[in-house]
DNA sequence: TGTGCCGGGCT
DNA sequence: AGCCCGGCACA
């Protein structure tokens, strides 16, 4: 057997592993009936073929990954080095590979690496791991646990069932019972060994931006878990139990890294809060339209947000990986400020996705919006006089955004910079030499023909 | 590096 | 006053 599949970026006990592509090359059975799987990773994970190399992973010359650990004998190669070596090169999701583990040696759920982790303990990582000479004792064919564990994970989904909002959106990706519901099937139809998952999947690549109908909804939770608890007052321990009474019918999960968090459901509101009543308060005035003051609370907005849960582990790591410029966490902050003056910041967590920018009916984060669209297309007309505010600028920080309507403050208050000058601040309207350019000087103002300040656009 | 424009010189 | 340009600040 020779499959190919896609191999996602996935990050295991804070080692990222970037391989897009692999394959599994199935070995014959031993004699103890053991099934290998030895993977060849194509030549994308070089970047990280150090990497590998440094936790233990023998690599070829060229980077590809052939075998693991040297200097065992095969069978502890094959028992210990190959687990240890799907362990950490195995991301979430292998396709090819779900449904067939075979028996035996593939103990382990590949589709979770954290779960994989957690066999090795706590807080564990790759370097700290050491590979073992012995296969996991799980017999084949090990039948669920008895009734009386069935009945307490019964009880406790319906439990979860019935308590998550969530239930309010059965298309929605992994959500807490859902999440429940593949755990506790594991836990009943599979062995211990894989019995964590129903794990967050740092994944963000396969997250499609959802278009669905407004509130509620909940597509992409996932990457804004990645994206928002940086600033957070997270540790609440009545939310942790609660969760592991509630929302957790698997056996255990590394409890010091899950927090509870509670997201706003309104469609492209994707904030996430660490606290109830903070997203309370958020969806009251930010959607409700309910005065911020008050903390009344008619339930309604109980409907717009759901509890999720959050590994804060990966989310550390996460956020730890990512540039604080990076376009795709930080989005640019002065564009909506209305968004944020009713939030406390202790618990506000501005979560951005690629659509968030979009107002939501309700709340009225618009209006700079409709600015720019009413002067999209001022500079197609020599003759438009309407003042542009350009779309395309890159600059655009608090102290220069109205400077069209403050500029004469900066006569008037102390200058703000330590230029000794009293230099008028560049104004944000393209002048003439951007808007004719060059060729076209002679349609240029005067002013700007003469290097002086521009009296066609002037600020 | 490109742009806006201040300051100043020249006619 | 009109014209031109060196040079600085800023993004």
């Amino acid at each position: 057997m020779d499959s190919r599949y896609i191999m996602d970026k996935s990050r295991v006990s804070g080692v990222d592993y970037s391989f897009r592509t692999g394959r599994s090359v199935r070995s014959p059975p031993d004699r103890h009936g053991t099934v290998l799987y030895t993977f060849v990773l194509d030549s994308a994970a070089e970047g990280k073929g150090e990497n590998l190399a440094a936790k233990g992973i023998g690599l070829s010359a060229d980077g590809r990954l052939l075998h693991v650990v040297e200097k065992m004998s095969r069978r502890e190669q094959h028992d210990a080095g190959l687990v240890e070596g799907l362990r950490m090169a195995t991301p979430p999701h292998c396709p090819g590979l779900n449904g067939q583990v075979p028996r035996g040696l593939m103990h382990l759920d590949i589709r979770n690496p954290g779960a994989q982790a957690e066999l090795q303990g706590q807080g564990s990582t790759p370097t700290e791991r050491q590979p073992h000479s012995s296969h996991i004792p799980v017999p084949r064919n090990r039948k669920p646990s008895g009734h009386a564990d069935k009945e307490v994970m019964a009880a406790t989904v319906l439990t979860s069932l019935s308590t998550s909002p969530m239930v309010l959106q059965p298309s929605s990706a992994p959500t807490v019972p859902e999440a429940a519901n593949r755990g506790w099937k594991e836990v009943l139809s599979a062995s211990y060994s894989s019995s964590t998952s129903g794990n967050w999947s740092w994944d963000a690549s396969d997250q499609s931006v959802p278009s669905t109908p407004s509130p509620p909804l909940s597509n992409d939770s996932n990457k804004n878990f990645l994206l928002s608890s940086n600033n957070d007052d997270i540790s609440d321990d009545i939310h942790e139990s609660t969760h592991f009474m509630f929302e957790d019918p698997i056996p255990r999960k590394r409890k010091n890294s899950m927090k509870v968090m509670f997201k706003c459901l309104w469609k492209n509101c994707e904030k996430v809060l660490s606290t109830s009543s903070g997203i309370q308060r958020h969806i009251r005035t930010m959607h409700l339209g309910r005065n911020s003051d008050s903390d009344y609370s008619d339930g309604e907005e109980d409907f717009y947000y759901s509890e999720i849960e959050v590994n804060m582990d990966s989310l550390t790591e996460g956020l730890s990986s990512l540039t604080p410029t990076s376009p795709t966490t930080t989005a640019p902050p002065p564009v909506f400020p209305s968004l944020l003056v009713d939030v406390p910041h202790s618990e506000h967590i501005e979560v951005t996705g690629p659509h968030s920018h979009a107002p939501s009916l309700l709340s009225q984060s618009a209006p700079s919006t409709l600015c720019h669209i009413r002067t999209d297309h001022a500079y197609q007309g020599p003759v438009n006089h309407v003042r542009p505010v350009s779309t395309g600028e890159k600059r655009q920080p608090a102290i220069s955004t109205h400077t069209a309507v403050t500029k004469s403050h900066a006569f008037v208050t102390p200058a703000t910079k330590a230029t000794p000058g009293t230099r008028k601040p560049r104004g944000e309207a393209k002048k003439c030499r951007k808007v004719y350019g060059m060729e076209k000087k002679d349609m240029w103002c005067t002013a700007c023909r003469w290097k002086k300040a521009c009296q066609r656009f002037t600020d």
